[in-house]
Formats: C-alpha cells, sequence, structure tokens
DNA sequence: ACATTATATGACCCTTAGTTATTTTTTATT
DNA sequence: AATAAAAAATAACTAAGGGTCATATAATGT
C-alpha cells in the first residue's frame, strides 16, 4: 500500500514549498516585518496551513537556517581537495566559507541568528529537523583537521575537536564582525576605515603564525 | 539661570531610573518576552513616558548595551598594566573578557544581539548615543596592540587596528559559540562535550602560535 | 494671579502571531 | 457507487503587546 509513502512525500513537498515562499518573504521584508500573512500569500495557502506544518514563524526560521547549513555543506565539499594536506584544506575552507558568506549574505544572516540561541529545543522538538541533522559542515572540518594532524601539518597538541570548534567560532565571529559593519567583501566599497580584503588577510596569518613576533 | 542645567540633570536621571527598570525586567524575563508595560510598572512610570525618553524597546535595549560597553571597559582598564609589554597585556584583556562574560552574562547576551545589527541608526538617531561614544573598549585594545608592536613583543606586519579587530571578533565568536552552547566556563558542568577550560586554553594557544606544526 | 511651557498619563489603536470551529478533500468500507 | 471516517485546509477569531495621542498635571516665567 504506496499511499501513505505518497502522502508523506505529498507532506515533504508541501513543507519545501512553504519553506520556499518563508525564504523570499523572510529575505526581501526581514525575518521580523515579514508576516505570517505574507508567507501564507506566498505559498498560496492560508496561515492556519503553515501552523499545520511549522509550530511558530521562528521555527519556520529555523528551516531556512538548515538550509543556510546544507548549502555551506556543498562550498565546503567541493572546497576539499584529498591531494592537499589538512592546513591547505583548513585555509580551502576559510575561503569556502567567504565564498558563501559573499554570495548568500541572506542565509548567513539566518546562522548569525541562530548562532546566538540554544536551538537544541528546536531540534529535539521536531522530528523533521532530528533527520535533517546530517550535513554538518563543522563536522566535515573536525575531518579535516583530524586529517591535518595527521599528515603533520597541524599541531597535534590540541585535540582535532577543540582546534576546529575554535576556528570555526573565531572564523564566525570576524565574518559576523565584517558582515554587521557592512564590509561586504565586496571590492567597490573599499572607503571605509578598515578594508575587508586586509581583514581577511589578516585574519589568515593570524590564524597560521600567530600573533607573537618570534617565528 | 541654573534651572535648564539642573531639569537636564533631572531628566538625564529619569533616563538612567528607566534604564534600570528596563535592565531589571529584561534581564530576568528575556528582552523578547518582557514588556514595556512590564518596564513602566518596574519604573513606576505610565509607558507614555517611556515613550518620551526612549523611541523604541529596542532603543532601550540599545541602551543597556551601551552600558554593557562601559563596564567591559572598566574591566580591560583594569585589566593592562603598564609594566607588562603588549602581547602579555592582549592576554590580559582576553582574561578580563572572559571574566566580564562569566560575571555578567546578560550583558554579554545584549553585547551579541546588537554584534549582528548595524547599530548606527541607533547611535546617529540620539544625541544621547552620540556623545556617549567615549569608552570604547575596542580603542583600548588598539593602543596595547600598537603598545606590543613598539615593544617588539607583537609582529609588525598587520597594521594594528587590523590585528585588535581581528582578535576582537575572534574572541567574540569564540565566547559567543561558547555562550550559545551554554558552555557557562563554570566549574560545574563538565559533562559536556566540550570542556570550556580547555576551549578557551585552545583558544589563547592558537592565538599565539597559529595552527602551523612548525615552531 | 495668570499664562505658557514642559512633563506625565492611560485609554486607545493597530498590527500580527497563533488558535479553533467549520468546511473541503481524500481514503477506507460496505 | 454510496457512505462513513480520517486527513488536510480554511478563514474568521482572539490575545497580546508595541506604539500613539488627546488630556491632565506640574513647573516655570511674567
Amino acid at each position: 500500500m504506496g499511499i501513505s509513502e505518497r502522502k508523506e512525500r505529498e507532506k515533504q513537498q508541501r513543507r519545501t514549498e512553504i519553506v520556499n515562499a518563508a525564504e523570499k518573504v523572510f529575505f526581501t521584508q526581514g525575518f521580523k516585518t515579514a508576516t505570517m500573512d505574507q508567507v501564507a500569500e506566498e505559498a498560496e495557502l492560508s496561515k492556519g496551513t503553515l501552523y499545520l506544518y511549522f509550530k511558530s514563524k521562528e521555527e519556520l526560521h529555523f528551516a531556512i537556517n538548515m538550509r543556510a547549513g546544507d548549502i555551506m555543506y556543498e562550498y565546503f565539499s567541493k572546497a576539499i581537495h584529498t591531494n592537499q594536506n589538512g592546513l591547505e584544506n583548513t585555509r580551502n575552507i576559510g575561503m569556502a566559507y567567504i565564498e558563501f558568506v559573499k554570495y548568500n549574505p541572506k542565509y548567513f544572516e539566518s546562522i548569525m541568528h541562530f548562532q546566538i540561541k540554544n536551538v537544541d529545543d528546536f531540534i529535539s522538538g521536531s522530528e523533521y529537523f532530528k533527520e535533517h541533522k546530517k550535513k554538518n559542515p563543522l563536522k566535515l572540518f573536525i575531518g579535516v583537521i583530524e586529517e591535518g594532524i595527521k599528515d603533520g601539518s597541524i599541531r597535534s597538541d590540541i585535540k582535532p575537536e577543540i582546534i576546529s570548534h575554535t576556528l570555526w567560532a573565531m572564523a564566525t565571529g570576524v565574518f559576523q564582525h565584517m558582515s554587521s559593519k557592512k564590509l561586504h567583501m565586496m571590492k567597490h566599497d573599499t572607503d571605509k576605515e578598515i578594508d575587508p580584503e586586509e581583514y581577511l588577510q589578516s585574519f589568515f596569518q593570524i590564524i597560521r603564525n600567530g600573533i607573537s613576533h618570534e617565528k
């Protein structure tokens, strides 16, 4: 009896359509000012139906955040090259992160939004999110660090999970800082007090060598 | 005619009282769930009066954020010792930042909240905020870095403003990451996957030496 | 004593997230 | 094919809270 399977598929489909609509509305209007009625209109559904699929506006936002994670994961996967060592691949991931932020500023905004919050409640509260946990960019990154420790390109005195978490947080902090200061990582607004190009270079340099003078 | 001066003082006083009340309410209820009526009640004023002093709930929140900046500034000032070099003082500031987050988690939350947003509109929109710009922790930090470059303890190939901005963003990213994951920098919750102690140590080590294996 | 200005009030408006009684559509049963 | 049962969708409704405004009170100036 393939009916329940088909129904499940259709349910998934609706969910996706709703997230599509929400994305459009949230990204153009901004999450705070966007209304659920607007999302309903865009999705060509009634507002009540939205709440059949998502518990709240925030949960709908979180669904977009999950997408952001997936897209970031794709950027990272493509950036990792098996013929390069761990340190090189760390830089590759860094560059991939930059590209992601550059071309998906709205998705990054969503990531920033949930960076602050404790997200566990969302995930544990919804079956959909629980099984979606797979594509974790951070996990990918931990792998690269482990690789780097093995091949000798990355220091071995700190646990790989700790290194990757730290670098991850650092990178997010830097991009956040840039993004909130509207240093768009784009060429055309160099008339700011901080040159984004220089800023990023500094980030990479510090990561590599630390701030100590001694070589 | 000292009347206008006294009136200005009283106005300032009211403002402060309102911020006190808002702080109490926001910090106990959380900013989102707290209501302006609650703040009015706490301040023993009518809601309308609040809007005579602050344009919006968000601006009131921002006033708290300014306080957070002041308090952080105090932590930093006390941490800097003129008999130590720039690199040592950088670490001192790092430790001070940790202390600040540890003992003022709510203020730090406020800082995180505005870290994401573009804050320029707030400042330019209010005379009060414009003149309050003085106590900037970041400025203090830039001075320390400059000192470090002069005394030879910090690398000189990156501009001091860039270094400090980068480290600043990195640190904020790390503390944010810890805070959102509820790794409270406190001893008593070590049963997490990441040990906060280890995390912070890693942060300092990476800052010092970079991730490269070569010494 | 009176006029004028500054400050404070609280009832009111309006938007919007979320709910629920009702209807429509789909599936199962006879 | 007709009907019962279940699932999905609707739209009118509610509640809450941010922000406003006509009105009142207090302080200052003349």
